[in-house]
DNA sequence: TTGATTATGAAATAAATATTTCATATGATG
DNA sequence: CATCATATGAAATATTTATTTCATAATCAA
């Protein structure tokens, strides 16, 4: 049997009214029935427990649970192939050239995933604690440290209390006197570095409120902090990609930026007279 | 309790061995586990259906069914996001919520659009001069300096001969005894920050080979480069997005990895022992 | 309209699934 | 190494879910 659903739309004509009304039901929600019972499916349609057993079998299933097994199969399989997407349609020259756009193709599918499994509440609380901020700390060390400064980097523009810590050393001092107005944020991706870990459960221990940006909820930095962040950076190769990660930041200070509480144009209007006072970027036609 | 995922990776570190053995595979096949019964995750996990019970009360579920009704959820939800995600012109929950996707789709254009200008021939020549270079420099400042960082870290690991340089200060002497062996990455985005450009052009006039990692031919370190490579960075807001050329970064380091003239595996296995020595990383089932 | 045929649902029964109990194993503590 | 506390699985039990039965309703042909 190719496709539940197919088989189903096929055979509506022959079907007597009850029947008719759950086949279009199941195929007008496919998300809602794999998961439903006997009981559940047949209140909900309006027919009878022994219509949908007779619907089972009328398909040519042995019983419900064979048919619900189909059904279940067929949205995971709708699950598996949302996450592969068109990749592979492409033909390529010679082997190293599809290879090198396959890192892209990479780096897109660990996008989609992170926006997949963005948690949107997670995401807006972020923004909204990173404005009321007393204080932000970002902790990351090694490779994360790339992105830290990026977040950084634009933070600085829009807030005034930024702070980046790349080692451990200092942490004792800086973080003594921590409350939940200081947001601590901790970036960290496989093989999650001792120090950033130390430096975040640090923070959260003192009292802040911590913001981990990292993998997957199973990484150390989760169990201390309030909010968790995950972006995808699995890659096929000896690297992580920090790519999704980047974007996830990206969209972070994009959102930080759009608030009303920063007046991004007018601390943009303030840093362009002074970068033009110190002369910093590069005028079209002026000479290298 | 917001996310059942989450609920369950916080509680990881409080779990027996046979709970976290559940709660690790329950996190690790979102897709699948929403379907089990008792007796199958059981078996599946390798624990008895008790277990599987106790799991659900520890929780804080009234019994199993509790558990799997929200995991069933989480499911829906995730369903109905990445049909939107593939319909892109889908209506959002509100506003914001589209646009914090939309973040994350303007950086799948932007690689997309990197990919389709790409030019496999100076890419491929791009990953030969470095793997022949005498001496590697990378010169970026400002926002381009997370960049800059990220492409240094992964260079080292491999290479030995890599120097960043994020002041024009001292170039005078160091660039002083440049020749056609050495190369010299500039990275800048709009807006090019002179001292960049200054190094950059500085670079190609002392005689070294000179690469540019930018955003297109028309940028101001093109006239100074022996190999140009782009990366869309548009974005419609303030920032600029450096994710494409993060992702540029990566196809590079990844080609470099993948050449038979670096011994990679052998690299990594010293850094490895080096790294285990100095305690750097996060072992498995250790506190942080 | 009548009688035969088919479809349907309520209730009874069967099967599957979840929970509890209890004996045993594991691990920590003195 | 004995003692206690805790964790675990096998088996018994309870509950839920699926199927079958049977009486009745709807449909259709003559």
């Amino acid at each position: 049997m190719a496709n539940v659903y197919q088989s189903i739309a096929e055979k509506i004509p022959s079907m007597s009214k009850a029947q008719e009304k759950l086949g279009k039901y199941i195929l007008q929600n496919p998300n809602n029935v794999p998961f439903l019972t006997v009981g559940k499916l047949a209140k909900i349609v309006g027919v009878s427990e022994a219509t949908v057993v007779r619907f089972a079998t009328f398909l040519g299933y042995s019983g419900f649970p064979e048919l619900q097994e189909d059904l279940q199969d067929s949205l995971r399989q709708q699950l598996t192939t949302s996450e592969r997407l068109q990749m592979s349609t492409q033909v390529y020259d010679d082997e190293q050239e599809r290879w090198i756009y396959d890192i892209f193709q990479d780096d897109i599918s660990n996008i989609r995933s992170t926006m997949k499994k963005l948690d949107i509440e997670a995401f807006q609380k972020t923004v909204n604690l990173l404005l009321d901020a007393n204080k932000i700390y970002i902790v990351a060390s090694r490779s994360a440290i790339s992105l830290g400064m990026f977040l950084e980097y634009y933070l600085r523009i829009m807030l005034d209390n930024v702070e980046f810590i790349t080692s451990s050393e200092l942490i004792a001092e800086k973080f003594y006197q921590l409350n939940k107005k200081d947001v601590v944020i901790g970036i960290s991706f496989p093989r999650y570095t001792k120090s950033t870990l130390k430096m975040f459960s640090f923070a959260k221990e003192r009292g802040a409120t911590t913001i981990a940006l990292t993998d997957n909820l199973l990484s150390p930095l989760v169990p201390y902090a309030d909010i968790p962040l995950t972006a995808s950076s699995r890659m096929p190769t000896f690297i992580d990609s920090f790519v999704a990660p980047l974007s996830l930041i990206n969209a972070i200070i994009t959102h930080v930026g759009a608030s009303k509480k920063v007046d991004i144009s007018k601390k943009l209007d303030e840093l362009e007279s002074k970068w033009d006072y110190l002369d910093i970027f590069h005028k079209k036609g002026e000479d290298g």
